[in-house]
DNA sequence: TACTATTGTGTTCAAAATACACCATATTAT
DNA sequence: ATAATATGGTGTATTTTGAACACAATAGTA
């Protein structure tokens, strides 16, 4: 939560710089080692939490706005994200209204005009990733799916249509590329489609269906040093998986 | 085109009533007997052809800004739309801006300030729908895919990833609800996927499998008085084809 | 050296997609 | 009337894919 003094630069700055009306909220899924969580931001002064969002330049594209909001408020970079959907309830901000009426007049607070917020969501290994918070933010932290906090605004709504949207794109669409290491076990990979999906997967088949793909490549030497049998390692073919991106996996019709 | 009066006009109007910076288009595919087409309009005093759009008024919801739009510029009412996609290339509005950059500076005309627009895509019945122009339009026209006209601004990308999302949404979602007559026969729902899809599809096999997603009621009587054999009638079931809009048709995984 | 946990690689059975053939019916040409 | 024809309904063999399941290989450990 702002400080009048805050508010009133910030408000500033926004006016000179940020288009109006227009947000962008950022999903950022983290996985590891089985683990699915949700990269959320607390507020300073505040008792919530929020996803990763902000506001776009003047003349910037909205791909580039995305990620220049994702690397500011966390410091995350390069990250594939994907645009999903636009969520513009007139009343969405009403919290944000309400927490600030009696410290600016709406009429001077650019903060608690309308907005309407442009999801995108992301998918990134957790722990090759280090989030920091930025000055607005007092902390970042990755919360697992069953054990959220209260996310402001319509934050649980995007998240949860983020969710669905990714559940629904693993039918025709590879993922991983941006969330594995370069190098995985199939073993491993399964283990991502099971996190997402909430649900356990046959090894045998999996694979199966998997290599069928053709966006894998093994490599010729197993990952030694574990317990247990050595592993085959493999990673993505990146020019068939940009390609399966595109087309799909496997069409219907 | 507008001339200046009726810019400056427009541009007053905008500014009480319109959010700033947002814009809806509309790509509506029309379908009959076998023919896909799209709805485009022709503005006066302009030789180009535009999708239909418009603004939202401060207050409105998206969907709701989407459905009245497509209304008051081409009297279609009561249309299933489907958001898809942003667009927001910050150059997409430069052949307005040079179009009126000598009839209003730039700073005084709204019309020409950056817009991101969001797309919707809808699937009618081009015969149970009569597109009438407004104000600014001289026309209405159903232009086959085939056969576009040259469109402004990045309406052409518009279109074309309406029509990629359409292909691709074919195979894990039900269609055809908006755009049959309440009753049809299978060769006529067949004549729709092939259409789209620009492709043949075996007869039994699709009936088959349509039948299979059990979204479909067959009525007692067949049609009659068409030459040659007599079909069967269909309609949706729209308790089911609600369900499968949600769940998606067949699951992957 | 046997035990255990994990991974690799089938094989079988069922379901679904594909390819193809035949019958039914309403109009039209003779 | 009757045959020709165009269109629509239904069935069947084959192939492909998906689901369920079992056994062999390997590295660490008791």
């Amino acid at each position: 939560m702002f400080t009048k003094q805050e508010l009133i630069e910030f408000c500033d700055n926004a006016r000179k710089n940020y288009l109006d009306h227009i947000s962008i909220d950022c999903v950022v899924f983290g996985f590891h080692e089985g683990q699915l969580r949700v990269l959320t931001l607390k507020m300073k002064n505040e008792e919530s939490w929020y996803l990763p969002g902000g506001f776009m330049l003047k003349e910037e594209p909205i791909e580039m706005a995305a990620n220049r909001i994702l690397k500011e408020r966390t410091g995350l970079d390069e990250i594939f994200l994907q645009q999903f959907q636009v969520f513009g309830d007139p009343n969405r901000s009403r919290p944000h209204r309400d927490m600030y009426k009696d410290i600016l007049p709406a009429s001077e607070n650019w903060f608690t005009n309308r907005f309407l917020t442009i999801g995108y969501y992301a998918l990134v290994d957790f722990v090759n990733v280090n989030p920091t918070p930025d000055n607005h933010s007092e902390n970042c932290a990755w919360y697992d799916l069953t054990d959220l906090p209260d996310l402001k605004l319509d934050h649980a709504l995007i998240l949860k249509t983020a969710l669905d949207t990714l559940r629904l794109q693993l039918n025709y669409q590879p993922i991983g590329y941006n969330l594995m290491p370069k190098e995985f076990t199939m073993p491993e990979l399964q283990k991502l489609y099971e996190t997402i999906l909430d649900k356990k997967l046959d090894r045998r088949n999996f694979q199966r269906r998997m290599l069928g793909f053709g966006i894998l490549n093994r490599s010729e030497e197993p990952r030694k040093g574990g317990a247990h049998k050595a592993p085959y390692l493999y990673s993505f073919d990146l020019e068939n998986y940009q390609n399966a991106l595109k087309e799909g996996l496997k069409g219907g019709w």
